[in-house]
DNA sequence: GACACCATTTGAACGTGTTCAAGAAGGGCT
DNA sequence: AGCCCTTCTTGAACACGTTCAAATGGTGTC
């Protein structure tokens, strides 16, 4: 309960940097320093231990155990053992930015961009394919605040859908005005599509989602080619009003 | 509580028929009888339960209790939770094809009828949306038996899609013979969409699923009337060939 | 009739996620 | 110092899904 507030304000940059700016003396504890310490502490023990035996094969009780903590403890600051990993879900997307980061600085082109970026997606969540499956079951719950689609989730949707928007806006690709305004969450949209493909793909490293990638990106490119040509006009209008009615509930 | 009748009477639409290996030396009756009346028992009770206090909150002690049987009967006949709800999944896919007969029957415009399919489905669906996100939940993980994509929903899934082949064979539209053969799949995939769509529909009597329908069929059905144009040959192409490649693992 | 066999049924027991009442640990105040 | 108040910590207890060794019961065989 309590713990709702301080886990949903600050969930952004728990994974890099460390609220420790300087003094890092052991009596320099305003209060807030012995939670947050452990906070972090069952988080990293968690993380770990899903990384190690799976997401359903970690108890809680393990968890605790291994970070020295009483069971009670960890739900003093997470509300259940879903809301565990979305402590993953915020570091991934941290990663997805970071990952993404080259293609967006060096490369003009439309297609490249996207394509680097759903690339660099995948690489970053390659070694959790494991378990990512499981981890998405909590997802599907529309009522969870795990679902990319909750409020909970709301910022690191935000940072997902920016991405795309700076594929766009740093492209070199001329597109309708209108479509270049809701391109950015269509294509997070197909990044959802995209994961929950990978989410299923069974095949060795996953090479068909890579597949999928490389053989999506040219079709969406050509398809936002072609959203200027006259024939398509109507259609394009048609799309849009579409997404428009559906959003205005 | 020797309820036995009225539960296990009343729905005589059980889409399992009674495995009938004619040709056997045994006796055909009463063997099988007892337990196959229990499984159809303890069926009946867990989805009128499902459907009476949702998926969660019924456990699977109640479930034993209300049928009258010990838990573990119940676990003799359904290896878990999760699979007590192939059932609700085959009878509801009875229901849409038979929701949808009266469109397919009647229409010969391809938007028409695939716009009847998809409204037929949601109509089905209707009285368990409450409940059906939490279905869905079990169906997301690909692991499970549940997920529509599964070898356990092989049947299931045929059928449903062979309702899309109906959708498109008994349309007059014309339509690129190569992309009539992927078509069917393709608006199943689609279908699915819409479900998933519907699933996370909040609004009063999930309108913008009905919007989306509306809005979309015209949609597909455009794009699929263009699909004979010349310009956008190659990109047709090129959709079928990703389709191919992704399915060749 | 007696026995064996196998499908069926039982309910106690296990491990799990989660809750909760109680206490410990400090820091700010007089 | 003494007190209060908030923050943090504890572990037993609860309800649930699931398992399993044992009991039951009907059917075929001798």
């Amino acid at each position: 309960m309590t713990c709702v507030t301080t886990a949903a304000a600050e969930p952004a940059d728990e994974p890099a940097a460390p609220p420790h700016p300087a003094g890092e003396g052991t009596e320099e504890k305003p209060r807030r320093a012995r939670g947050e310490q452990t906070r972090q502490l069952i988080l990293e023990t968690a993380l770990r231990l899903f990384r190690e035996r799976g997401y359903t094969e970690t108890t809680m009780r393990a968890i605790a155990k291994e970070a020295g903590v009483a069971v009670g403890n960890a739900y003093y600051y997470f509300d259940s053992k879903e809301h565990l990993i979305q402590g993953f879900y915020d570091r991934n997307q941290l990663a997805h930015r970071v990952a993404a980061e080259p293609v967006l600085a060096n490369e003009k082109d439309f297609a490249a961009r996207l394509r680097g970026v759903l690339h660099a997606g995948i690489d970053v969540n390659v070694p959790y394919h494991s378990f990512a499956a499981t981890f998405f079951k909590s997802a599907a719950e529309p009522s969870s605040p795990l679902s990319p689609f909750s409020r909970e989730s709301s910022p690191a949707r935000e940072a997902a859908i920016a991405i795309f928007r700076d594929v766009v806006d740093g492209s070199s690709a001329k597109l309708d005005p209108e479509l270049r305004k809701e391109l950015p969450e269509l294509l997070w949209l197909s990044w959802m599509g995209v994961v929950l493909f990978w989410v299923y793909d069974r095949s060795p490293d996953q090479r068909r989602t890579r597949r999928l990638i490389d053989g999506i990106v040219p079709l969406v490119d050509r398809l936002v080619g072609l959203s200027r040509l006259r024939v398509l006009r109507p259609a394009l209008r048609q799309v849009l009003a579409l997404i428009d009615t559906i959003r205005r509930d």
